[in-house]
DNA sequence: TCCTTTTGTTAACTACGGTTAACATTATAT
DNA sequence: ATATAATGTTAACCGTAGTTAACAAAAGGA
């Protein structure tokens, strides 16, 4: 298990390579808000925990574990962000500054009984879909979260 | 702002006292499974914010503010406590741990309206009863989780 | 009372996660 | 090609929160 604030980086890794590609320590300096000497311990540290490859002055690759569990990461927030917008009806900024706290606290489990929740409740789904941050999402929760 | 690590020391604190009366280092030591340098520490630091009142081998008394303090963290407890139980489904033990990792994430305004959708789900209340943590329940809430 | 046990404190240490300052390396532009 | 700029790494440091070991104080029993 890594820590909470390695998850935060691991996940910040996986969104900026989605989306620019390439990235370097000081992308994730810049959106983090950190100083580029956190991020190298930060990716020396995943490295330990093989979760990406890095070669000193080298380039930046999840390892097909670290991109699993940033998906689940991202799922999890996901899952919490559309409760608190949703259901509680948060304002979105709100929304997503709350879920990317609680994200990392809560455990699977619970994960999976809030998003078979929200859900039902936004009418999404009925109670049958099998719903698991670690299985196949149905169809419907799928669209609903493409991009 | 304290730490969340001071807060449960506070936590528990409040808890103690309220059903123990008098209590000391080795108490909370136990209680949280921590030394009892950490404890000693803690009771040190929340002194420092004017939490609680200490002299060295003396007796551990909350401040008012220390005391509001510990009530409206177990008040945020309580709210995130029940709609893990009673709207998600979760084991009381289950609801019990999360309830204690979440509660020291959520913003007031979070703590607020889950208190107001749970206990709306729930049938404990009208929408109009004007819950707040930082105000006086309703009747009926107090009632249900009076001891 | 005095010795022993319990309780509390202090000192020195660890790990984590962050920082700045200095330096090394790589990339870029002329 | 080389000087300069951008980027990355290392070293030394800070604060928080925990630990163990050693010691001090208070409480209790003979």
């Amino acid at each position: 298990m890594i820590s909470k604030a390695l998850e935060e980086y691991l996940k910040t890794i996986y969104l900026l390579k989605t989306q620019n590609g390439n990235i370097r320590v000081t992308d994730i300096a810049n959106k983090m808000n950190c100083s580029k000497p956190s991020v190298n311990k930060a990716i020396n540290n995943l490295k330990e925990n093989n979760l990406i490859n890095y070669e000193t002055y080298g380039t930046i690759e999840l390892t097909e574990e670290g991109e699993n569990l940033a998906k689940k990461i991202l799922e999890t927030y996901d899952i919490v962000y559309l409760f608190f917008k949703d259901v509680l009806g948060l304002e979105e900024e709100k929304a997503e500054q709350e879920a990317e706290e609680v994200k990392l606290v809560i455990t699977d489990e619970t994960t999976n009984k809030l998003a078979r929740y929200t859900h039902k409740v936004l009418g999404l789904y009925n109670l049958d879909c099998a719903y698991d941050v670690n299985q196949e999402r149905c169809r419907r929760c799928k669209r609903r979260t493409a991009k």
